[in-house]
RNA sequence: GUGACUGUAGCUCAGCUGGUAGAGCCCUGGACUGUGACUCCGGUGGUCGCGGGUUCGAACCCCGUCAGUCACCCCA
């Protein structure tokens, strides 16, 4: 029989790796502190219609990437895709959101069938906040100053730029595409199939190709800028001005376009060149409407998500995580003879109830002195103690053994053990 | 979904133009050493991703399939 394998494109975390996730999760957990934002949890199955009708239909992620099944009842249920839908469901099924303001953030695994590739996954990582029911710029610079800070504590301010852009509201979009589809459907000869085919079903997307050919087409296309309505730009200037007076560089990208269907006005995207083809680290945006469409009362809302993987993956590449967090033990047991095992058990249960701090391992299984010694080492350790008596002999003393600061072993009588211990580590209980 | 490259012991890899597999590390037994190290000797471990085909014979050729990597696409 074949070995059984993990599913395409979600990842196993090995012990080697989760100190780094640990890492990350704690900045996370610190920043949104600071800024008063509270976790919200919600399930990661929820009915298909939800993402539907919050993504978009004509949307790649609706289209062809979602996890969708009947479950035994025969409703249609997905994995969720992302966030945002899940979260905006929650909060107002519980009234979260009637007449009053929320800064929630989550984490969690998403779902998305795409090809596997650096820095995207099946089933990845994302953390994500969602503010609800403030209507001002104030709060979209909030969350921009939020994720900048993160950078800042994960040491990478400087391998992540921002860009920023104003994509109106959905009528201004809806104007504008129909404008846009009128110049991409008379330029139709000079673009490629995926340009033309888009032309119809979701033309702002034309706007983002990398082929050449049609960047060229689309010079002289009706710009966006030009539909947007009074009220969003200057929504979107003073947005700008929040973000220069907290000191928060951006770029503007006519041409960002977020691949959800909710986001409206200003939208954001933090990118870096360090990750290859996927280099967006971070994305957001507003999404007034969302919470309407969804049949709560209408609420205004903002909000980001980012992948961990990806920012792991810099972290990692960029040499920023600290050595410290890998998880290390402080005392391994070496138990000589199989008759103190009794004896073994006991002195570390003693000890860890002691000292609930340290991280003790009591060696199991037996086997030779010299081999045990090997795995105190390899364990990473400051102390062994040793267990060991001439055969049939009680045990009476043993013997602590500094392993990294210098060699030396002193001998103790068992009772003392953890005095002698207390004093070496230098525990004030 | 499309394309390119890759898939040999737990890990890193070697294996010339096809003749049924090797090294280092790791693990382990022993020698030495006042006891993890070093050195020396020995050992465990692979139906060469999987399934077909060509051939007297395939890890090496062909087809399919699965997986990985990178890019397109999409996005976090």
């Amino acid at each position: 029989m074949a070995k059984l394998q993990a599913i395409r494109g979600m990842n196993d975390i090995l012990p080697d790796q989760t100190p780094n996730w640990q890492y990350v999760e704690k900045c996370f957990q610190g920043v949104v502190r600071r800024y008063g934002y509270r976790e919200i949890r919600f399930p990661i199955l929820e009915q298909t219609q939800l993402f539907k009708r919050s993504i978009g239909e004509v949307t790649d992620i609706v289209e062809k990437e979602m996890y969708s099944f009947d479950d035994r009842n025969g409703d249609n249920l997905s994995l969720r895709p992302e966030g945002t839908a899940g979260c905006v469901r929650a909060a107002d099924q519980h009234g979260l959101l009637f007449n009053q303001q929320q800064r929630l953030w989550y984490q969690g695994p998403m779902f998305r069938h795409e090809r596997p590739q650096k820095g995207r996954y099946r089933q990845f990582q994302q953390f994500g906040v969602e503010a609800f029911g403030m209507a001002g710029p104030d709060i979209d610079a909030e969350i921009i100053q939020l994720s900048a800070s993160l950078w800042q504590d994960l040491g990478l301010e400087n391998y992540l730029t921002l860009e920023i852009n104003n994509i109106g509201t959905a009528e201004d979009r809806k104007r504008y595409a129909a404008a846009l589809t009128a110049f991409l459907v008379f330029h139709a000869e000079e673009l490629d199939d995926d340009a033309r085919n888009r032309s119809h079903s979701n033309p702002m997307r034309v706007l983002d190709s990398k082929n050449p050919d049609v960047q060229e087409a689309l010079k002289g296309a009706p710009a966006l800028v030009d539909y947007v309505s009074d009220e969003s730009v200057i929504h979107y200037s003073e947005l700008k001005s929040l973000l220069t007076q907290l000191g928060v560089e951006f770029t503007e990208s006519p041409r960002l376009v977020r691949g959800l269907d909710y986001y409206n006005n200003c939208v954001f995207e933090w990118t870096t060149d360090s990750l290859g083809a996927q280099g967006t680290v971070c994305g957001g945006g507003r999404y007034d409407g969302l919470v309407e469409q969804l049949g709560g009362k209408p609420t205004v809302a903002a909000g980001f998500a980012m992948g961990v993987e990806r920012l792991v993956l810099m972290l990692d590449s960029l040499g920023k995580i600290p050595e410290a967090t890998a998880q290390v033990i402080d005392v391994y047991m070496v138990v000589v003879g199989g008759q103190l095992a009794g004896s073994a058990v006991l002195l570390a249960k003693q000890l860890r109830q002691r000292f609930p701090e340290i991280g003790l391992i009591t060696h199991c299984g037996g086997g030779k002195y010299s081999n045990q010694m090997k795995r105190a080492f390899n364990s990473g350790a400051r102390l062994a103690i040793v267990l060991e008596t001439e055969s049939e002999q009680p045990l009476e003393t043993v013997k602590i053994r500094h392993l990294i600061d210098s060699g030396d072993s002193v001998s103790v009588e068992l009772a003392n053990c953890g005095d002698k211990l207390a004093e070496i580590l230098s525990i004030s209980e």
